[in-house]
RNA sequence: GCCGGUGUGAUGGAAUUGGUAGUCAUGCCUGACUCAAAAUCAGGUGGGCUUUGCCCGUGUCGGUUCGAGUCCGACCACCGGUACCA
């Protein structure tokens, strides 16, 4: 009888006090594999955390026995907004609620019985981990790439706070049920848009999934085009637009700003105030969904006020609509109704005037065509051409130059929030901004904190954390009270795994150089466009500080899939269909829960949960565990050829799977050897030892108890997690005799057993010699015959 | 709408990258053991037919090729991301 029980826990004891995993900083042919830190906000791991850590555990322990020193760290990424809405809603202080979180988890996480490294300590949520975050902070401020700004921030009018995103979907608060506004505050926020470009050509360098690279890409958004002045007629106003189509500039024939554009006010006419002034008031009502959908009418007013086109002098109606964003380009954009569908819209529905400057089919025209009605593109018909020309025409004349735009904002990382890092920053009267010094860090966060929410960030309720002294002048002063967003501490994680103690930096430059990049780092594809990027520019923003020497922290990146019920929906605590990893840990152990996560899906992909696919997983290891128990005590070196055959040829498919994290098919090939084995011994042949030695070592990685034990039972002593893995013999895998597929005009018309080693002369003999074939080309011209080697032979006729 | 992805037996999923479609499992059917059931073991299992063999079959329609699940074009369905980006 098998008790995994007792028989895991011996093991996770074993491994724990030998420090079998214990990963050796000083060694050599290192890999660090990182699956993405857990969030903290349930007590308990789900389904998810299990998938992602577990199975990639496997991937390290293969690594492992290939005498690669692994380093597969863990932590807790433990600040952030829920725990605090627990808070507010129970009364339990974030801080006591994570770290008891975190203590349940660690538990469920070495159930896992995984070679992760507990010899480090990376909490987000405490000081000495959040006193580096604050130092990143520091160092991006003196180096320019942190600054303050009025940013726009979702605010509810009714429960008076700053919401997330996520808080305020559709527009209404998720508290309260009231319309979300925009509302500016004054933010914190970092230069990522500095690094856009490098963000995106540096996407090159690493082996990510090429959907990732794409989503970021879009999600920068890079677009090249040309910035244009337009003087404002009878005013000593201006402004600018961008555009990507500079070369339609003869056909604008109106021009739109953005409703907050804050030129508006200055340029609005007497008569056209009243109307100007309600339009604007509607657009902040308007959540951001209402105002960008695509199936919405157009909306918009005459400010009264006209522009003069650099190019040809026309005058042009200035008017304000919501498609065009205050926060996009220069908040403002000259309209071509002739050639953008959504200018024709709108000057469809007010009347304005549409010339076409292209000709073509209907309009809008946006494809390429002839120039017409365009003195400076006379005789152009191609966009690259005419957009080239038209730049150095505005440039000459200095109406405009050419600009590339990015959809990338820069990275609001002010949260009017307490369960997070304290930005380091004190205000003083007569020193301004001034930063805290980095001999106080860490600013710590104070833990008896009113933070229910009534429209101010609650640290500024706490007066003994508020109000201090000026490093500069001595004098009182104030501290800020916004934390960071936690996605900034998420960003420089995988650095501090390099150097997890050190009291002086954050980490060393020769430790991080040595152990980063991440070799493979796992985690969920809804991180492709937030923490994906912010890791990145962190790197890119350290490097040029000089902290550390490469270009990117994860070289390797693979996204596990998602894990759906057993009707294939999305699991969630709401709908009530969460299924818990504890129960089935309980019931068939840790190694069978691995092992079926890994056979049933293909990783990248996920699946639907099945209680019957694992139920097949405690059958094979059942089959394993009585082929071992009834084991005759045959120690020759006898051997069978079938068998050395599917062996040689498993350990062959498992090691080029593994590497590619297909870990289902692997399984296919183990079951494929033991399948062999039984029927080897339901002929009543002998199993010699070796074979189910073998048997158990390329099994290590896929179930590391089961196998430590049953390598205990063969005789040997522990652990097999540093034994070698299997390698195969290809002399072992080559056989005498082959299936010659033979095909008449592409259809299978005959197969025969045939000598490995025969000429493609003789393939075609054979194959015409068939009477089956014979058949099938009688009576009938042969046109031609290919002959692939080892594999088939198709006989076209007519 | 745009950008990605996926579509293969009853089910999860394979397919050496253009060369025998369906590895390995699950389920189901048959048999053995059993008073019986479960468990276990053995065999079978894409559909159809006039069954030495033939026809059909990888979402649909078309194309390239001696040969297409794989490549190309159009379409359909589902999933994910994103939201008028000038």
């Amino acid at each position: 009888m098998y008790n995994f029980k007792e028989i895991e826990k011996k093991w996770q004891k074993y491994w724990e006090e030998n420090e079998t995993y214990k990963f050796d900083f000083n060694g050599d042919n290192k890999i660090y594999c990182l699956e993405m830190f857990s969030y903290p906000s349930g007590a308990k791991l789900h389904l998810g955390h299990w998938y992602n850590y577990s199975v990639p555990d496997t991937w390290v322990r293969f690594k492992r026995m290939n005498g690669y020193n692994v380093y597969q760290p863990m932590g807790f990424d433990a600040f952030g907004l829920p725990a605090e809405n627990y808070a507010i809603k129970t009364g339990i202080h974030p801080k006591d609620s994570t770290e008891a979180n975190i203590k349940n988890m660690i538990e469920q996480i070495k159930a896992i019985g995984g070679t992760f490294d507990w010899h480090n300590d990376v909490v987000t949520c405490r000081p000495e981990y959040y006193k580096w975050t604050q130092w990143m902070f520091l160092k991006l401020y003196e180096h320019g790439l942190a600054y303050q700004k009025e940013a726009p921030v979702n605010w509810c009018p009714s429960c008076n706070t700053v919401l997330a995103n996520e808080q305020a979907q559709g527009g209404i608060c998720e508290r309260c049920g009231s319309e979300v506004i925009h509302k500016n505050l004054k933010q914190w926020l970092f230069k990522i848009t500095d690094y856009a470009d490098q963000l995106i050509d540096d996407l090159d360098k690493i082996d990510w999934p090429e959907k990732t690279k794409t989503a970021q890409k879009n999600w920068i958004g890079r677009s090249k085009g040309a910035i244009i002045k337009f003087k404002i007629k009878d005013s000593e106003e201006s402004f600018e637009v961008f555009t990507t189509r500079c070369d339609t500039l003869y056909g604008c024939t109106y021009c739109v700003l953005a409703p907050e554009n804050p030129l508006v006010d200055k340029i609005v006419k007497e008569e056209n105030l009243n109307a100007v002034e309600k339009y604007k008031k509607e657009t902040s009502k308007l959540s951001e969904i209402d105002r960008t959908s695509t199936v919405k009418e157009k909306t918009g007013v005459f400010t009264g006020a006209y522009a003069i086109n650099p190019i040809n002098g026309r005058e042009v109606p200035i008017w304000i609509s919501d498609y065009v964003l205050a926060s996009y380009g220069t908040g403002a954009v000259m309209a071509v109704p002739a050639h953008d569908e959504r200018d024709f819209e709108f000057a469809t529905k007010f009347n304005l005037r549409i010339i076409r400057v292209i000709e073509g089919c209907d309009l809008p025209y946006i494809e390429e065509g002839k120039y017409v009605n365009s003195p400076i593109l006379d005789g152009f018909s191609s966009k690259e051409e005419a957009i080239n020309k038209m730049i150095e025409f505005l440039e000459e004349n200095n109406y405009g130059y050419k600009k590339v735009n990015y959809r990338l904002r820069d990275w609001s990382v002010g949260r009017q929030r307490y369960w997070g890092a304290p930005i380091p920053i004190i205000y003083c009267d007569d020193c301004g901004v001034v930063p805290v010094p980095e001999e106080d860090l860490p600013v710590e966060l104070p833990y008896n904190v009113e933070f229910t929410p009534d429209g101010e960030s609650p640290l500024a309720k706490c007066e003994e954390f508020v109000n201090c002294t000026c490093p500069k002048c001595g004098k009182k002063a104030k501290r800020e009270v916004d934390t960071l967003d936690t996605f900034v501490c998420s960003s420089w994680y995988q650095f501090r795994y390099a150097d997890p103690f050190n009291k002086e930096m954050p980490f060393s430059k020769e430790k991080v150089n040595k152990m980063l990049p991440v070799d493979k780092y796992i985690g969920g594809a809804e991180h492709s466009c937030m923490h994906l990027i912010y890791s990145r520019f962190f790197t890119k923003a350290l490097r040029d500080m000089g902290y550390l020497d490469f270009d990117e922290p994860f070289a390797s990146l693979i996204h596990q899939g998602l894990i759906l019920d057993a009707n294939g929906a999305k699991m969630s605590k709401s709908k009530g269909n969460t299924i818990s990893p504890d129960d089935y840990v309980d019931k068939y152990g840790s190694d069978i829960l691995r092992t079926y996560l890994m056979f049933a899906f293909s990783y990248t992909d996920g699946g639907p949960w099945s209680e019957e696919g694992i139920k097949s997983i405690d059958r094979f290891y059942k089959r394993i565990l009585n082929l071992i128990e009834e084991f005759d005590g045959n120690d020759s070196d006898e051997r069978y050829d079938d068998v050395d055959y599917v062996l040689n040829n498993s350990i062959k498919c498992i090691r080029n799977d593994l590497d590619n994290f297909q870990f289902n098919t692997s399984i296919s090939r183990i079951m494929e050897y033991l399948n062999i084995l039984i029927k080897k011994k339901s002929e009543g042949l002998s199993i010699p030892k070796h074979y189910l030695e073998q048997l158990i070592l390329i099994l290590a990685p896929f179930a590391p108890h089961f196998t430590e034990e049953m390598w205990e039972k063969l005789g040997h002593t522990p652990s097999i997690h540093n034994e070698k893995y299997p390698m195969y013999d290809e002399s072992k895998m080559v056989k005498n005799t082959f299936e010659l597929v033979v095909q008449v005009n592409g259809k299978v018309r005959g197969k025969i057993t045939v000598s490995s080693d025969i000429s493609k002369e003789e393939m075609e003999e054979i194959a015409l010699k068939n009477d089956n074939v014979k058949k099938h080309i009688e009576g009938k011209g042969i046109i031609k015959v290919i002959v692939i080697p080892k594999k088939l032979v198709n006989i076209v006729v007519k």
